[in-house]
DNA sequence: ATTGTTTTGACAAACGCTTTCATAATGTGG
DNA sequence: CCACATTATGAAAGCGTTTGTCAAAACAAT
């Protein structure tokens, strides 16, 4: 059953008495070979238990059927799942189209040194997906890389790397929407606004909702989350509460639960909270959390579309591909008492 | 400064005039080259910006440099993040000793079908380590594939693959131990001791730590989570209720608690709880959990340290690694009043 | 000088596949 | 039966390495 001994095309050649040549041609599917041969070889190629040898085909056609992921250290602590389920997803779809998926992660060492992953240097990928932003500088060296290259969830403006992502403005805007239609005019958000490409659009997603309602902008209701090197803090909270929070992510308004919860302020009732990412952390609390899910499989498909379109055309050039997020309404949100706003539903 | 041609080692060989052959030896830093050259060599190659094409020397050597994990698909579910953190720690460790790793992702079909894995099968992969246990049919073909293969955190005894694993038994045992000698005679299980290595150990540590205190079994006290197709499922809570709960895995453990705090039950006043893997889980609630860690650091050095030996030499046995677990004590369990046991500290 | 020994490096072949090109086989119309 | 187009097949070269063989050069011992 299991073929012990190598079995290369040259093996299915000999058996049947054509060439090696013809077996290739017969088993990529290429033209120049009868239909009935073709047929057979298949035939043979099966019971025999042939395996095409990547290796030799990826040395002759410089493929190597590989897919690149690069995951900046930061992404990967313990309590962060979100990069690896994007991975994960990833890894699947690229399987269902040939293609096997390789991670490496970036330790901060390699990015300060400015040096490109090994797996690129060996040779060992056909194209690479960098998930989660890291330094720009580091960002640079991929516009001189000789694969396509796609940032996947982020994005810089001044780099021209193909990239994928949600819709944060849009979602930011949306989902402080959802809350002003609920009555609250007094609404902080909470996150580092410098930090990444999608807090920032989150965030100005909401500075927008906040205008289009004309509701003055109070700087004091913007908290960051994270001191000057980007690691997590412990953060103030206002003086004056708002009856509203944006949290940049469901694992910051799971820890802001906490805190409110401490003070003896109630959610829903007492203090409303929306978030982003749709993770397991918007499910753990008692209250469930009004979210914004990023469509990861929609991400993940299209990106990976992306990958093998410029796969097959290099020159092919995407620049940003804006994915449209889904809100999801759960526990988190509460009419404001003694509202007198226009209200929907 | 980046090098936009491919240079390859007959670029450098004619630089110097040489042939590739010598700059192959003195790349690989095998004999038959004089110091003086090969340092000639090495620097002409840093100058380039050469890089060997592993691709190539794969095919001559039949190696790749990766090294493949097979995880599973039920362990990639959203919420169960353990064998990422392992996965992400395995990478690191293989890249520090030049492997690349390569995940693929075990649906239930394949797993069905009896399909080895498809980087195995296009020879993309050196070694292979299965992240987690599956059917025992599939787990078999292991055992007639032309690579190394090691099982990672599960073993069967019936077959003859290596594997790694925590001691689960002992750290079962020893749990369960902290639990008697704070006092506690009533104690249940929780988990389906049929579905995994590891949980059967667990338990099977947690009845000899009864067995040596003289605590007769209860049957009522071994609760199951886990349906007869292994899905996770609500579990009724026994009539009479324990004084401590030992649960295979903190996930189940942060549940547990959430169901006692409906019934208005206090922990670790009322009732302790202990448990295993020390993930996120186990300090998410207000009530941190006591648990057992699995020295994933450990684990993760010692199966990359044993899977490259075995590469270097394929006939290494090493049945059975284990590697033993550490309590950390928390907040979950307290000690029964009216205690008449002998007690430590 | 002559032989033996070692060191150094060149050369050809091979790994398993793809690609290009030449050739043989077949069919088509005049 | 010839010229031509079309289709089917194979020979040879090459992808970037490693490996084994062997000649040339260098050195030592006679």
């Amino acid at each position: 059953m299991a073929p012990q001994v190598k079995v290369s095309m040259d093996t299915i050649a000999n058996c049947l008495g054509v060439s090696k040549v013809t077996v290739s041609k017969a088993l990529n599917d290429k033209e120049g070979v009868s239909e009935e041969l073709r047929k057979q070889i298949k035939a043979k190629a099966l019971e025999l238990g042939y395996h095409m040898n990547m290796i030799a085909k990826g040395l002759k056609t410089n493929q190597t059927f590989n897919i690149g992921m690069l995951i900046p250290e930061r992404y990967v602590e313990t309590s962060n799942t979100y990069y690896f389920e994007i991975y994960a997803k990833l890894i699947k779809k690229f399987s269902e189209n040939g293609y096997t998926g390789i991670m490496e992660i970036l330790d901060s060492q390699t990015e300060n040194n400015l040096e490109l992953p090994k797996m690129y240097h060996s040779g060992k990928i056909d194209a690479l997906i960098i998930i989660g932003q890291c330094n720009k500088e580091y960002l640079e060296l991929f516009t001189h890389v000789s694969i396509p290259v796609l940032f996947f969830d982020f994005y810089d403006s001044q780099i021209k790397v193909d990239s994928i992502i949600v819709d944060n403005y849009l979602s930011g805007t949306e989902i402080t929407d959802l809350l002003i239609q609920k009555g609250h005019r007094d609404i902080a958000f909470i996150g580092n606004i410098y930090s990444t490409s999608s807090i920032s659009d989150r965030f100005l997603g909401y500075y927008r909702a906040l205008l289009s309602a004309n509701i003055p902008f109070n700087p004091d209701y913007v908290i960051s989350d994270r001191d000057e090197h980007g690691q997590l803090c412990e953060f103030a909270l206002p003086k004056k509460m708002p009856t509203a929070f944006v949290c940049n992510n469901d694992q910051l308004a799971y820890h802001l639960l906490g805190r409110l919860n401490e003070r003896g302020i109630k959610v829903p009732d007492d203090v409303s909270i929306v978030t982003f990412d749709n993770t397991i952390y918007s499910e753990l609390s008692g209250v469930k959390l009004t979210t914004v899910d990023n469509n990861d499989d929609e991400l993940v498909a299209i990106a990976t579309k992306a990958i093998i379109k410029k796969l097959q055309n290099p020159h092919k050039i995407y620049d940003r591909i804006l994915v449209r997020a889904k809100i999801i309404e759960r526990d988190s949100v509460k009419m404001m008492k003694g509202d007198h706003n226009e209200v929907s539903s």
